[in-house]
DNA sequence: GGATGTATTTGATCGAGATCAAACGATCTG
DNA sequence: CAGATCGTTTGATCTCGATCAAATACATCC
């Protein structure tokens, strides 16, 4: 019986949570060996830093547990998160030392981590390894451009649904729940990050919060906890058209 | 002498003003006849629309000439642009059939295009170019996060005063200039196509263009036409620190 | 249990940018 | 040249979300 705190040096690719979405999806068994060989596992604490922007970083990794945040911050203290990274996530960019923005644990987090300059090696030798990183990072773009619609052009109640619909149709792939017309989940930020990640102050989001919460669109258990008895109407609120942004 | 409107169906390669920073930057010879083969140019004059978010595109692309927006528009009519396509940068995700946002053409455009479903072959057995279509995917998600920070956090005089320097950033490093303390370039786009990038009105953006004139931090002859005297005052408005918000 | 600290909610007020409206200047057309 | 069109500027007013401020909830720690 694989035990959390015993589990971080000893999991095998095979028993991996994310083998089949991470930046590893499409390796063969001798791809999968060479990259066994430079990874090994971290932990870090809900609200750790994992970098701060500058820093030098000598790993790049996917995330396997948890949700970490990249954020980006300006000489008077404005904050704006740039990335969140969920489970099977790709963090840092090969190529570059040093990391660009800070990277922050929002919950408790664990990193697969590769040695950075070997994996530079793997990625010229192995297409399987640079193809999925590029199918990734394209997905990460597409992510970031309905992001900044988001940032841009929608009203604080639309963001907040919007950022609860996204947060709730990433969990619902990471559990492979099929789509129900309800649902639950844990939010994993606070209301100061959830701010940060939608560009308002955190008293508006605690404000909309409650107002979907009194118009029922969302139901509180404690202050993390969201059950949405109606997808259908928490997406009607997002702004987004029926289809819900999904392209194909 | 060649002629711009003779151009079009029979540039080399080797004459070709990106040729060392698009996709086939890292191409060697018989690379590039590959790419030769599947490619045709284009041109689109300024307005027209190359493609329509939820069109097939056949082909892929990069920028020659000009200037081209990616936009999101809402069911309302809300516009966000989400990408500008300068000279170099590609156009099209490779294993999309489709287009995921309104493509325009904000000034005449030529494009380099090349068939789309051959170019996914080379990109498979190429590895000079999938490097670099990667290289390329990161440098624009990297300025994706840095757009985000903008239309999250900054305020409307510090929006128009990035803007301006990330035109004439790119403008310079287009022209191979020398960073001079004074430069002068051409807005790409009308005062409401610049709304649409900042996530404002182009009633704001006229306003605070002419703030930042009477404040002296840039001139104007015509619309379009930008001059900015002291490329450290206009530094100074965007919000960014010092070293520009450059990695590395 | 009371004290301390952190996350969150709620209230009162303010202001940056949106909205509504009009005018301006340049280019094109009959 | 008058009239129309388009991109832009400028003015008056309004509103949504920010800001300032206080209260509440819920831990953890002696």
């Amino acid at each position: 019986m694989p035990n959390r705190s015993l589990a971080l040096p000893e999991m095998a690719c095979a028993d991996c949570p994310i083998r089949h979405r991470a930046v590893c999806a499409r390796c063969e068994a001798d791809e999968l060996e060479k990259l066994d060989a430079i990874k090994y596992y971290r932990r870090f604490e809900a609200g750790q830093t994992i970098a701060w922007a500058g820093d030098k970083m000598d790993f790049v990794a996917s995330v396997v547990e948890g949700v970490a945040s990249l954020t980006q911050t300006m000489e008077d203290g404005r904050r704006q998160m740039v990335g969140l990274l969920l489970p099977s996530d790709f963090l840092g960019r090969p190529n570059r030392e040093s990391v660009a923005y800070d990277v922050t644990a929002a919950t408790d987090v664990m990193l697969c981590c590769f040695r950075r300059v070997p994996f530079q090696g793997l990625i010229e030798e192995t297409p399987h390894i640079s193809q999925r990183l590029l199918e990734m990072t394209l997905d990460e773009l597409d992510a970031a451009r309905e992001w900044m619609l988001l940032l841009g052009r929608k009203t604080a109640r639309e963001k907040i649904a919007s950022f609860l619909s996204i947060i709730a149709r990433r969990d619902a792939t990471l559990k492979n729940s099929a789509d129900a017309s309800s649902m639950a989940f844990d939010l994993p930020l606070t209301r100061e990050a959830m701010a940060d990640y939608l560009g308002l102050t955190l008293e508006t989001v605690s404000r909309q919060m409650s107002a979907l919460k009194r118009d029922g669109v969302i139901e509180l258990q404690g202050k993390r906890h969201i059950i949405v008895p109606d997808v259908e109407a928490l997406m009607d609120e997002t702004g987004d058209d029926a289809d819900g942004g999904v392209f194909i």
